[in-house]
DNA sequence: TGACAGCATGACAACCTGTCATATATAATT
DNA sequence: AATTATATATGACAGGTTGTCATGCTGTCA
């Protein structure tokens, strides 16, 4: 988390630090983004810097935080859309990561969001437990989802599914962005997978 | 791959390099590595360094193929045990690997190169592509897992599987060594991981 | 006015990588 | 044996990086 130092600064000149870290992270991956390109675009001294940051990762969560809430709102609007069906709703969110990330006028800064995910599992791990209010957020998402055609016998077995089908999605990101690779290619493929992954792999019998 | 340079060199001095960089590659993980470092230890010059290897992932790949190699063959002998049972040997392999990591000497070396898998997805590749032999080798573990118990139809669909299987056991290592999770409760999460896949998720009718 | 807390600053130490001109050793040819 | 050609070794160097810290500035409060 940023310093009070930080928060306390006008928010102009807080403007222009973010915008600056923005730039820097469109540019390149995270672990390649240099404080030093930042404090110089955004006229602040090295010292100011870790005044106000931990480091760049601190800044890094910090920045992308508007692109985490823009993601949540489309989850949720794709849950709904499809009335809490957890295959359908998979599929229509893929599409719309897609599209997002090909038409978005940021879109390198979005798949350098997606790339960082597995660059830095740790960060990953920051990002996600120093936002308390994601706990509300994914309970509020759970709630949503359609259990009555779901073989699940906890709530617990419905987060290992998520789990499951959030790596088929950042798995396929990657190997779009990082190996571009065919959108449409990969979309088979996580099609396949989320079948697979409905029917089950063993015969009946057992 | 390293240079012909590398590979005429007398062997002795070969194993230096690769001991020195084995030590540095078991202190960090691949994108702290410092190449001053294994040089300093291996008494080389920089330059000779850069005669010899592209830059560090170079080496690493180079480095790691034994590790790679004794993994490969742990897989070969639990599908054996368990007569191709996909899920059983996954099991197994679990343990296998957890077992080989927290009792082997080099423990800290194999929990870092299952950390750099996903540090460094790019490198991953290269470690995919460049070894041919793997073909081969994927082709032979294939044929030894039994089919007849699994609802599948084409080959692709074994691949996705496996794929699917794969990431179970890598995050779970991730978990275990980077948030130093409890080894048993990993594994038990894989096993419902399993049990989802095994039955699918979604209830007969459809 | 003096004292103090909060903030800003950039020089600095201590690293890093990749390159390249030069030196040396080894092999080939005259 | 002497010369040439090729292969290999070297470390200084340029141009980066990060995190720290003593110092200076500024505004507030007594």
């Amino acid at each position: 988390m940023p310093t009070l130092t930080f928060l306390n600064l006008p928010k102009e000149k807080q403007n222009n630090i973010i915008e600056a870290s923005l730039k820097e992270f469109e540019r390149v991956l995270l672990r390649d983004a240099s404080i030093n390109k930042i404090i110089k675009d955004a006229n602040i001294s090295r010292g100011s810097f870790y005044n106000y940051f931990e480091d760049i990762n601190d800044l890094y969560i910090y920045s992308i935080n508007e692109y985490k809430n823009k993601f949540t709102k489309i989850i949720k609007e794709s849950l709904k859309e499809k009335n809490g069906d957890l295959i359908e709703t998979t599929k229509i969110l893929y599409d719309r990561i897609i599209y997002q990330s090909t038409l978005d006028e940021n879109r390198q800064l979005i798949k350098n969001i997606f790339l960082n995910l597995n660059y830095n599992i740790s960060i990953k791990n920051r990002l996600e437990c120093e936002q308390l209010n994601d706990k509300y957020e994914i309970i509020q998402l759970l709630e949503q989802i359609n259990k009555k055609n779901l073989n699940i016998n906890t709530e617990e077995e419905l987060l290992y599914i998520i789990d499951i089908i959030i790596n088929f999605i950042i798995h396929g990101l990657i190997e779009i962005f990082l190996n571009n690779k065919n959108p449409e290619e990969i979309k088979e493929k996580i099609n396949k997978q989320l079948q697979i992954l409905k029917r089950g792999i063993y015969k009946e019998d057992k």
